[in-house]
RNA sequence: GGCCCGUUCGUCUAGUGGUUAGGACGCCAGGUUUUCAUCCUGGUAACAGGGGUUCGAUUCCCCUACGGGCUACCA
């Protein structure tokens, strides 16, 4: 087989869409698993629509999520003069021909046609009438009464006939190329084999290939991915669903938690691995495995996945990952020293789902005043009144006072020694104490946050708690 | 409306002409635990419907239903 070549064609209408990662990240790990080639373009050609804004944003979405290319970046709106010598051969071959219609008496002909059920074939007086002066666009003279036959590889032989394609405007005018026909042109030039796009890009197929055959050219492998989709099942869309990757990234999702999520909608192995790598996802990776059928965004496998992802970071690499959001929510993360913090992180990590969590489960390590209602002391499943709360606190204080080592191992031996003295349950001790050391109804542990906070400060908070409760 | 595509637990999915139709997320229950989380155990829940073909269909074929995509001088 040739060599494999194929395409991230992203148009620059919006912010990057996890539709977009999906269908760039199979490109990608078919590329990769072939040892082929990315080639990246902009389709550009809507000028209205494209934005430098949304091409930057593309670009560095797709670098953070690490999906590179190796060619590029293309694009279509800098093409002009090589689309329109093609165009010109097409219409000297009367593969194409001008049309000067205005727009009403198009909508005039869509009418009848409409009326008589006819399909939509274009042909109409002026189109034979070439001399004909004024503006024109160009269509594409489509062949009537053929089969137009491509071998998905997702989806095997679809079959359309070339009778219900009407003849297409290629170009608005010969400087002004529009989407089938440059696609054609670029795939050509660029000499892309497989051409890997969403469910969407099959009814333009057709088009595009008799574009292939009007040249002569030959006709890459086409695949069509299945759609993500909203709860709903419509096809995801930012109405409703979060599907800008900006967002999912400032919320702290990781890209390679994001990348492993969208790779499994619509695709999986047969065995039941589900996490992997981006390199075992080339590995693995097979466009025998993608589905047909849509899948549906679920957020809170996404949720999962990243948490996971979250759990697995070293705790050093996951406080670089935390530190912009703690900045951002005004968290002095550095006040009781970098140990401090490290050991902070650590005992929340594995509660963590996402980053943007961080400041909510650590802000209580760094407050300097405490503040809470007394009735979070209170827990009526372990027998905990604001009376017992009291005693517990007071015990704290002289246990921990006389230690001489405060870690979680001496912590814990001593007030498990004194949860036996009293013939007190464990909760009845230790909740009040937790209560008073996080100011949280959910926190780390007891004996971790002795650890972390020390002698001085866990007194400290002790005594508030002690406060609160008087 | 026309054309095209699709349909296994709520969701992502495995799977086969004969299976107790498997896993994961979620949810529920239990265990561990001072709480939450983690972790462990268990549970809930699916082959859209109808016809064929067949000794036997979730699996193959047809029809229907439902869902979706496309139907631009957008991409």
């Amino acid at each position: 087989m040739s060599e494999i070549r194929v395409r991230i064609p992203p148009s620059p209408t919006g912010l990057l869409h996890v539709g977009t990662v999906r269908t760039a990240l199979y490109n990608y790990l078919f590329a990769k698993k072939h040892k082929g080639k990315i080639v990246f373009r902009f389709e550009d050609t809507d000028k209205e629509r494209s934005k430098k804004e949304y091409e930057e944003d593309i670009l560095s979405g797709l670098k953070n999520l690490g999906l590179s290319y190796d060619e590029g970046v293309f694009y279509q709106s800098k093409r002009t003069e090589i689309y329109k010598k093609y165009l010109e051969v097409l219409l000297e071959e009367g593969k194409a021909y001008k049309c000067f219609c205005t727009k009403e008496e198009l909508e005039k002909k869509r009418e009848e046609q409409i009326k008589n059920k006819l399909p939509p074939r274009h042909e109409c007086c002026c189109c034979d009438n070439q001399d004909r002066k004024g503006d024109f666009v160009v269509r594409f003279k489509v062949s009537k009464n053929k089969d137009i036959i491509f071998d998905d590889l997702v989806r095997g032989k679809v079959k359309i006939s070339s009778n219900e394609i009407a003849d297409f405007v290629i170009a608005k005018s010969m400087t002004e190329p529009l989407y089938n026909y440059c696609v054609v042109v670029d795939d050509y030039e660029m000499k892309i084999s497989h051409i890997i796009r969403g469910e969407d890009g099959i009814s333009n197929t057709p088009k595009q290939i008799m574009i292939y055959e009007a040249f002569n050219w030959n006709i890459p492998q086409f695949a069509h991915l299945p759609l993500i989709l909203n709860q709903d099942k419509s096809k995801l869309s930012k109405r409703k669903n979060r599907v800008s990757v900006d967002a999912f990234l400032e919320d702290g999702i990781l890209p390679d938690a994001l990348l492993n999520f969208l790779a499994l909608l619509g695709w999986n192995t047969s065995d039941e691995k589900e996490i992997f790598t981006l390199d075992e996802l080339i590995q693995e990776f097979d466009l025998k495995n993608v589905h047909k059928g849509g899948a549906v965004f679920d957020e809170k496998k996404l949720l999962w996945i990243n948490g996971l992802y979250i759990r697995n970071k070293s705790t050093e690499e996951l406080k670089k990952l935390v530190i912009p959001y703690l900045k951002k929510a005004n968290i002095d993360y550095m006040k009781h020293g970098e140990d401090f913090f490290t050991k902070a992180l650590k005992s929340t990590q594995e509660r963590m789902k996402k980053l943007s969590e961080a400041p909510e489960l650590l802000a209580f390590f760094f407050k300097e005043d405490l503040d809470y209602p007394v009735d979070f002391f209170e827990h009526e499943k372990m027998g905990v009144t604001q009376d017992v709360a009291k005693k517990a606190l007071k015990e704290a204080i002289n246990a921990i006072s006389n230690l001489e080592e405060i870690t979680q191992e001496t912590t814990e031996e001593v007030l498990v020694a004194k949860i036996k003295e009293l013939g007190w349950k464990n909760g009845q001790l230790l909740w009040p104490i937790r209560v008073a050391l996080s100011g949280e109804k959910f926190s780390p542990g007891v004996f971790e946050l002795l650890e972390i906070f020390g002698r001085n400060e866990s007194l400290k908070r002790i005594n508030k708690g002690l406060e609160i409760l008087a």
